[in-house]
DNA sequence: AATGAATGAGAATTCATTCAT
DNA sequence: CATGAATGAATTCTCATTCAT
């Protein structure tokens, strides 16, 4: 006893999963060419020999996470059922849902970023993807159809720019944080200014698709 | 005599500027970390000791790169004038700057990117942006205050929260199109693309200031 | 049950021929440092774990391919029942073998090859492979002998010299095949240029030993 | 003064060339695989970094090492005038003359072994050195040629063969000496060896082309 | 002021070998 | 006997920065 733990448990799923978050940490904070192997290496309680052996390099690490964390906010989304809600209900849910989920895991809004500073490469072509973001846009468009048919939203709707616009709103504020924190010269992370904000969005989005916002 | 040219006697205003418009690209195109600074010399014309000398190092001059960024887009709203105008035309055509802005200067939208993935530590504390800021603010307070005061405009809109989210409409859309367009199937870029998504901003903006959007 | 079919039941001396086999190949192909010790052991069909086991590590396993490379060329010429040939026929033959064997077991000469590069330091002091050598330098020299005493070949020839350079006019020759091709601008290996170059190689010999070439 | 000298002179000539014959001395003696970068580095004087900046890698420099060694023994190849010499002397003097440089610049034989273990990958069309041995095999084509109608050497003979022939001889001798020494039981690099084997070389291109070889 | 050769620290990657099962 | 996950020590290569001219 007291003897050093030499080896980690042989369980390759553990270890390849532990070095993924570990990478989605470093790579979160410092970008593709920021981030250190070695750190991620360390962090990860696995050693840099491992990274090379289940992810065969830096690049297609990266390109695992940036995929994985994709895969993760269309899961999550895919658990709301707001197919069961009212039309209204529906859309402010995935308003709170979209901004809750990038506070709750801020690495997804840099890892979007340094994805599109790699112009996408590493996620171009990836056809699951491409699967769940379709899944997602359609149960959007299920639900203007919905509050279209029941006179509450105005028709028309594009599905795909409300989705976009949905996620703008959220990922700019929190996204620029830093540098509109030290322009606007307030902070953009206290509850109150947080709260304000998603009142804010909440209240574009509304008078955005509603046929007669004053009325709400 | 027969002695190759060596130098090059610019005056050293023009060499900085040319350090400082090609760091602007290489920093753009690879964030901080990834940006070379033999790419910056060679692309400036000028050489790597340049650089030291001119700037004090790659941090510096990112620090430069960014400052000049953001005083550059401050600048240039200043000289809409939207004083003069309508307040919704005022609005709108903020809009259409901020878009307009985005797509003539691409490199804007990454170098803010990069400063917020380093937290804004190279432009904390800077005064003069602070100001321009303020100025560019309070411009649309103006405008607020004068659309609402003429019962066109809604009372009570936060300015601060318009700003941002005019930005966030026009600047999520374009910093995202590499991996949007691979989710959505669709390229961001075309003529159309980019009318349609301007439109929407425009009618989301209007929505959100208008107090009865419909009879517009 | 149900459990996977995990190991291998065959014999130890299959997998250790299979590892020997596998390592001569990507010895010969890669040489002492370039090998790997991975490559050996997935294309033996066996794992890696064995090559420790068996052989104890990458380096006595080439002194084991070596040593064994050696072997098998001196127990074929052994075959080759020489002494039951005329003089000439018998060193003709010898010819001819040597510059096959080299075609056909194209590993032997990079393997030397290797070996020398390393100054021979895994088979320095090998007793079988010196006793082999010197069983196949006897023969050679009884067959000068029987030559010398019916007076067709010349009297005094030096049986290890010419050992060396019945050796030397075939393996050059092929080992040099890739550079020398492309510096004489012509292919080594075409059917026509082979027989060319045995053809050549053996008029040398039969010029070297005979005491009137020009009968022959 | 008594100060560590920290850089080295600003020549990049006797820079590049330093690296140059660091890196054909590790390569000769370990190989492509098993050079180290670092060695050559350090043996050169010069520092990892300007193997980089010179070079542009391992690889390339490996090529640049055995271009050299090509280009070098075919230019003191030129500097024998044998065009000036009676046939058989001309002859004559390349054989020594080739055995006399692979003792004289040993590293030639293993960096040429190194390119054929890569399959000439680093040479292949190669315009000068192909060039350059063209020169050389018609010099001998023309010795050749002279000594026929002189009436001292047998006609036909094939230039390219009797080049790779006198090659050959001197070349596997000198290659092989560990091995051989190993197998055969003796030293092959002893002064009187040495001579016994050139005599014996001697012997066998004599024989090889001349009309009368019992003459001589 | 301008140049570009030179450098050391550090980063990604590779590899033979050992350990737990 | 057999397996393949895990490891640490090298090894190649990169990069911002400094120095001599």
């Amino acid at each position: 006893m007291g003897q050093k733990m030499a080896f980690r448990p042989r369980d390759p799923e553990a270890t390849k999963a532990d070095i993924l978050a570990s990478a989605r940490t470093e790579f979160a904070k410092a970008g593709l060419a920021g981030a250190r192997v070695d750190k991620i290496a360390e962090q990860s309680g696995a050693n840099k020999r491992m990274i090379y052996h289940y992810f065969d390099g830096k690049e297609n690490l990266f390109t695992a996470v940036v995929e994985d964390a994709y895969a993760a906010i269309r899961g999550r989304e895919q658990q709301l059922h707001l197919d069961e809600l009212e039309p209204l209900e529906a859309i402010e849910r995935l308003v709170r849902f979209t901004w809750d989920y990038y506070l709750e895991v801020p690495e997804f809004i840099t890892l979007v970023n340094s994805e599109n500073l790699h112009q996408a490469r590493h996620i171009v072509g990836n056809k699951l993807l491409r699967k769940l973001q379709k899944a997602y846009v359609d149960n959007v468009a299920a639900i203007l159809k919905r509050g279209e048919e029941a006179g509450v939203f105005r028709p028309g709707i594009d599905a795909a720019q409300l989705c976009i616009t949905i996620a703008a709103i959220g990922f700019y504020y929190l996204n620029n944080r830093y540098t509109s924190g030290a322009l606007f010269g307030f902070s953009f992370m206290t509850k109150e200014a947080l709260a304000r904000r998603l009142e804010f969005n909440l209240d574009t989005i509304r008078r955005l698709v509603l046929l007669r916002p004053e009325a709400a």
